[in-house]
DNA sequence: ACGCTAATTAGCGATTTGCCTAATAAGAAG
DNA sequence: CTTCTTATTAGGCAAATCGCTAATTAGCGT
């Protein structure tokens, strides 16, 4: 699970999987999209697929790459569970705080 | 962004927070129940509190540190927006879109 | 001030990450 | 087989991360 919220933490693949949101889309494409190598993108993919967030098809020359839906919807149930945001409506515990 | 997401991205940070959801504890307590020496520790709450994930309040000799649900919640809203998962109960990414 | 407890910061080594260029695979077309 | 396109892996380097021990700060009690 760390390597969900790991590939999570940049924001060039943050904004990868936003940009796969709407369909899948080439390597090439993608890659072209940022202001960075494709290498260094291949490995944002590589860092994505490891994770399980996106999945990789070959279309003849060309990668398309797809989102994973299932876990990253994982991740969400995740951090709502680290949070206790789970199924309480309750929205704070009122302990006299003050600030 | 990045730095919630980096937080969340080790275990142990993530079973801190966890133990927070009961409520606020203070930072010897929550080192000594993780494998790890305590200046380590003290990383790894310096790293949520960048993070903004927590908050630290002194209470006397102690420093009480305690879940900041706030940004947690920022964190969910953004994966789910990541993942277009926010309203919609389509599960098909089929949107009638043709190449 | 001194000692004691609680927690942090300082400093160090090992590992990982992020970026690049250059070289390598994989497939299509002549 | 050669060539062209697409995308990857290899290698190298700077910066960040994670863990430790040792030293420092902060507050309390005497």
């Amino acid at each position: 699970m760390s390597d969900v919220f790991q590939a999570l933490a940049h924001p060039v693949r943050r904004d990868v999987l936003k940009r796969l949101r709407s369909g899948p889309l080439n390597a090439g494409e993608l890659a072209d999209a940022f202001p960075v190598s494709k290498p260094t993108m291949s490995r944002h993919f590589q860092t994505l697929k490891d994770a399980n967030l996106i999945r990789a098809e070959r279309s003849g020359t060309t990668i398309r790459y797809r989102l994973n839906v299932t876990v990253a919807d994982e991740a969400i149930a995740m951090v709502m569970d680290m949070l206790g945001r789970d199924g309480r409506d309750e929205e704070n515990s009122n302990e006299g705080n003050s600030t």
